[in-house]
RNA sequence: GCUAGCCUAGCUCAAUGGUAGAGCUCCGCUUUCGUAAAGCGGAGGUUGUGGGUUCGAAUCCCAUGGCUAGCUCCA
């Protein structure tokens, strides 16, 4: 049950090795108290452990109180770790009324030490290793209970899977629940819904797709103005291509064999079939092949904020994490051989700048390689690219790994990994080069000699989705965006009806001066409209009162900070200039 | 898709077989107030939808739509 990982540095590998305990412990509570349990796999994981059991009945909340309580028994007791090393006959005959355990063990390779570790009268088969007594198990707490299939395939029976943490202290894991805490209240779901940011219309639009509302969708074209102006800096050119396309060009794509799972239905119009995009890069080819590329041409740098729409099963939808329809911050790059090393790095280059512009500086890079089956092109052409890729990666000098296998269809590639501000990890930037497209739609240039080479296509999406890549960002900043992004900078509050004219006398300027600014002139008391700017994480709030009015001057109270104290609208809007440290756009 | 839980006013939630309710939001009035919630009143629901059981259904049953969590980080 040990999951075989070789641990970076022995702390990690202690705290897996006291949540496999705990797993153990857990295990043994669920078959005191539901005997007919059978017991499947309970690996250390990431932030805890789980065990998978199969069970009558699923786990209630109630039955997870009554088992954390068996475990604190388990764990008074201090019982030893006891390893014992057995045949596989041994095994076999040792957990006979443990269908999945048996099935492991007759699975495991000839040759293979099998061992067992009990405690108490419990006991598992385990590679281990495990703590030494129950006892040293300090700090524990059970989380959730769902059904989960028996290694992980659907045509295979439903188990009951467990979730729990275990840590060396108490303090550490009230740190990791208030993290979880944390997590939850910056849901982007729930701050989409109090900063009226977007909605999902599940029941009368449907479920993954989204509606973008007036303070989100400021948001998007702030996001979508710098990425349009960083694109020309870098060489790129715009384009747009339709929605739909005959059902031919997705045949040719090849998307309709190896995609069609996430691809909807054809539209019929005038008896032709249509498809709905699933993907920006035929149409991109299309341009390409417009007219005749010369080597002079090369590289040629095509961006689109393009929207495609993919089926997802029912049941992986999730907020903006996971949609049907969504807008790709899509490049294709088409470029000489010569030329690919220097694009992948200009690429890298970029990618990692415009995280940099998001408060986003902690990346891993993931160059994943051809795929067993479902691949197209020819290995030599796979290699190839796959060395472009390394060596392309070495040169930015970032680190990464390699993930055997783990390519889509048409091509090798690399994606970055972004830490947010809680810790955790996401893909968003992907380059995959492509042998693969050019061949199929037979795309070519004339090289210097007048012949026809091919080029070498990559694609390339910086943010990946713009739903995916704001819903993080809402998360990252926990709803308090940077200057640069807050849809509004500046909220102005008179401390009196009577301040009103001066009030707006204020907002013009700032708007003139460029600063996405509101006024506040309901009727409520200055506290409860600060409370509500507060709450909408309004970066600046500008109180006007009787003071004010006469000097011609403004109170300022930043979001966070508070009450910054009077200023001129001037020096007011020098400052907000200065402010944009965070990104300067 | 599958398993479990859930769906009541725009939002967050009460009401467990017997007249659907609160806070916030919204609208109106009063209040003229200086840095995180002033007061009063009003509007708003065929309880996701469609069937069924019952004298009577938000509540029980069936179907359907949708949400949430999970569905190999492998003994």
């Amino acid at each position: 049950m040990s999951n075989g990982k070789v641990a970076t540095n022995p702390a990690n590998r202690d705290l897996e090795t006291l949540r496999h305990s705990a797993s153990h412990i857990m295990a043994d509570a669920v078959k005191r108290l539901f005997p007919q349990a059978k017991l499947a796999i309970g690996p250390a994981i990431e932030e805890g452990f789980y065990y998978d059991f199969d069970v009558p009945a699923p786990f209630l909340p109630e039955d997870l109180k009554k088992i954390e309580d068996e475990m604190a028994k388990i764990i008074k007791s201090n019982t030893k770790f006891e390893r014992t090393e057995i045949s596989r006959s041994d095994a076999l005959k040792m957990f006979k009324d443990e269908p999945y355990k048996t099935e492991l063990i007759s699975e495991l390779p000839a040759g293979e030490q099998i061992s067992i570790y009990k405690h108490g009268n419990f006991v598992d088969l385990c590679r281990g290793p495990h703590i030494a007594s129950t006892g040293q198990v300090k700090a524990y707490k059970l989380l959730t209970a769902t059904g989960a299939y028996w290694r992980g395939s659907e045509k295979n029976k439903m188990l009951q899977r467990i979730y729990g943490t275990a840590f060396e202290s108490k303090q550490q894991l009230d740190d990791h629940i208030k993290h979880i805490e944390e997590v939850k209240k910056r849901d982007h779901r729930l701050l989409g819904k109090e900063l009226d940011l977007y909605s999902i219309q599940y029941e009368d639009a449907g479920p993954g797709l989204v509606f973008w509302h007036p303070k989100g969708a400021m948001i998007r074209k702030l996001i979508e103005d710098f990425w349009r102006a960083e694109h020309l800096k870098h060489g790129y050119e715009f384009i747009y291509s339709p929605h739909i396309a005959r059902l031919g060009l997705w045949k040719t794509s090849g998307h309709w064999d190896f995609y069609r799972e996430n691809m909807y239905s054809p539209i019929d119009i005038d008896e032709q079939e249509y498809i709905l995009k699933p993907m920006n890069c035929p149409g991109h080819i299309l341009v390409y092949k417009s007219r005749g590329r010369s080597y002079r041409d090369l590289p040629l740098r095509w961006a689109e904020l393009g929207t495609v729409y993919r089926y997802e099963r029912s049941g992986v939808l999730a907020g903006l994490f996971r949609v049907r329809g969504f807008t790709q911050d899509d490049a294709h790059l088409f470029c000489r051989p010569d030329q690919l090393r220097d694009e992948i790095i200009g690429v890298i280059n970029f990618g990692t700048a415009i995280f940099k512009a998001f408060g986003f500086s902690d990346f891993k890079i993931v160059i994943s390689t051809r795929p067993k089956e479902k691949y197209v092109g020819t290995i030599e052409n796979w290699d190839r690219a796959t060395e472009a890729l390394k060596a392309g990666v070495e040169q930015v000098g970032l680190p990464y790994e390699i993930a055997e296998g783990e390519a889509v269809f048409y091509g090798p590639k690399a994606d970055i990994h972004i830490k947010d501000s809680l810790g955790r990890a996401w893909q968003c930037f992907t380059l995959q080069v492509d042998f693969n497209l050019p061949e199929r739609f037979d795309i070519v240039y004339t090289s210097q000699e007048g012949k026809q080479e091919r080029p070498i296509m990559l694609h390339r999406a910086l943010m990946g989705s713009l739903e995916r890549f704001f819903a993080i960002l809402i998360e990252h900043y926990g709803g308090a965006f940077p200057l640069w992004l807050a849809p509004v900078q500046a909220v102005v509050l008179p401390v009196l009806e009577t301040q009103h004219k001066y009030a707006v006398e204020v907002l013009e300027t700032l708007k003139k001066s460029g600063i996405r600014a509101e006024a506040d002139l309901r009727n409520e008391r200055l506290s409860n409209r600060i409370r509500f700017a507060t709450n909408q994480k309004v970066p600046y709030m500008i109180v006007v009162g009787d003071k004010e009015e006469t000097d011609k001057t403004i109170a300022v109270r930043e979001r966070v900070k508070g009450d910054l104290g009077a200023m001129k609208i001037e020096e007011f809007i020098t400052k907000l200039a200065t402010d944009y440290t965070d990104f300067k756009y």
